[in-house]
DNA sequence: CTGAAAGCGCTTACAG
DNA sequence: CTGAAAGCGCTTACAG
């Protein structure tokens, strides 16, 4: 039933030391047959004593790789996804292998130490994966889900995100409604896939009211507090200040609130500000903070169960999936000052 | 040299066969050889083929027990667990078993489980376990860190935690020093060792003064914002309302200044108000918060290195650990009014 | 309850 | 580069 060495040497013609010599990683193995036993260990779905043991006298072990220090996104998509994984009895293990390290790390060796522990899948959040280092993954059985993916999805991973396209739109068509014309925004890093959506949802309700968008309106930073004091700091200082700012992270916008109070501009009467995230920091912020709020722990939840899904071998109804963000106002938006 | 199934049976004495059997629990082993042979097991240190592998072949792995929904004070915690494991190169394993799951847990089976998934230590975070329970993990080489027991330390178990009750007599102590004698204390459940220290701390410093306490001024309650609102309505409808609150944690000080603005009473003017945990929650609050800060990320370091060292085979200096508290003031406590 | 014997699955050492 | 043979460490089935 279970296929151990021998079904596999059966299968690829070779003896039981060969296929113990491709699994082990030797080199004194012909390239052609190497290749040959990659294949059947693969169609058979080989497992090592260690997976099959992890498998069925424990729960499933999905690695997590999160920047933990990155404030309530990262608390948020955590609670979510261990609130999933005490439901469906699976081990999540983080530690060992940071974003920072992930660049640095040799994905083949990865991914081979992670099949000898009997992992069954990985999450990475807001992380890029070239196609030959998830290759190194998918060949060893092993699913890869990616939360907020860097580069565009589509690239043969499976993704989950939520709506910052609409989301970004639905900020800025509230800010309009209000009456404001001058709106800025207030990004994150250019290669972000999720901000550049965000901008371009701004772009886009800003052209659907006809209103031009301006360059020096448009800022792009690093998604910290710090960038959104020191841009709030440039915004106000222009000829025609913005009358609102839509920032492009609750972080940021906790940075223009520090501004603003500093200057002695009050939110929202002398200028509106809309987050996004709508992490808990929305309601401990005076004023309440306006923001698009993403289902962070749903999109955890998802992530875990789509990883779940993958190592079982079933198919997923799309390889990516985006999870409805939600304008919820509160306290720091109002029509600008006539 | 490293011990295998035979030298353990040639120690106990019995056959190969029959150290299997106790290993994996079987039942049909006289009890007297039972003992015999676990005891062989302890002194050789014996370990599974699949404990050495992940010992050899990848980091070592740590499982931690945390409410992950409880705020900034796991994740502080976590950040510093995370952060040391990233140093260290452990994996740190989360999910599956919340501190929910741990009572209902059958202790033997859970840490045979641990062993058989090549587990090197577990942490746990606010929780209390009984001897036998703990022996459950010490019988088979599992090393155990509490992080703020609920119990008191000393019952040969390892404990991280923070000098609560020197925490506490600094809070009175500061408010006293600004002139107020009417100091209400807002503690943890009553078997919670922490907060007894915070509250014990408290009444040193009420004594070492020559102020009596009073019952009414002594209010217990779950660490939630809510119970740091209801308490205060409740206070503040006394005959002689305390003029500062001892909150024993940040959240509790959060409902505390949510009722206070509720009520129209300024916070410090009217109202002096002291914190405890010292999470990023205090530099967000208005007033920020002046607050009894716990080192939550050494804390959680500390915690991480005592199991690998207790694995490791090392002896600790202490079993028990007290990391320093340190007040700090912010903007919440004033001299009561004249 | 115990252990000699057989077996399982993988790995190692080495002859070709 | 490959595989027959021997070996390793653990487990199972069963006789006593």
């Amino acid at each position: 039933m279970k296929p151990v060495l021998a079904t596999v040497a059966a299968l690829a013609g070779v003896s039981a030391p060969t296929v113990s010599k491709v699994i082990n990683g030797r080199d004194d193995v012909a390239e052609a047959t190497r290749a040959r036993v990659q294949a059947a260990l693969v169609e058979l779905g080989y497992q090592s004593p260690m997976q099959r043991r992890a498998r069925s006298a424990g729960p499933a072990m999905v690695d997590l790789v999160i920047d933990g220090t990155n404030t309530s996104y990262s608390m948020e998509l955590l609670t979510g996804i261990l609130d999933c994984a005490a439901a469906e009895d699976v081990d999540v293990v983080v530690g060992n292998i940071t974003p920072a390290k992930l660049h640095r790390a040799n994905h083949v060796e990865w991914a081979q130490r992670m099949v000898e522990s009997g992992r069954n899948g990985l999450i990475l959040v807001t992380s890029e994966l070239t196609r030959q280092q998830l290759e190194a993954f998918q060949q060893r059985n092993i699913s890869v889900v990616v939360i907020d993916p860097l580069n565009p999805p589509g690239q043969g991973y499976v993704s989950v995100g939520a709506t910052n396209w609409a989301g970004g739109k639905a900020a800025a068509e509230h800010l309009i409604s209000l009456g404001h014309r001058r709106i800025a925004f207030l990004g994150g890093p250019g290669g972000a896939e999720c901000s550049v959506a965000r901008l371009h949802g701004y772009l886009a309700a800003l052209m659907g009211n006809g209103i031009p968008s301006r360059p020096e309106y448009i800022l792009s930073g690093d998604f910290s507090q710090a960038f959104g004091l020191a841009s709030t700091r440039e915004l106000l200082a222009l000829d025609e200040p913005p009358t609102a700012i839509f920032a492009g992270c609750d972080a940021t916008a906790l940075g223009v609130l520090e501004e603003a109070r500093l200057q002695g501009i009050r939110v929202p009467d002398d200028l509106s500000l809309v987050g996004f995230d709508g992490t808990p920091l929305t309601e401990q912020t005076l004023p309440r903070l306006t923001s698009v709020a993403q289902p962070l722990q749903e999109m955890g939840r998802a992530a875990l169960r789509a990883v779940l899904r993958l190592a079982n071998g079933d198919v997923l109804d799309s390889p990516h999936v985006e999870l409805a963000t939600e304008l919820v106002i509160r306290d720091s938006t109002a029509p600008p000052r006539a």
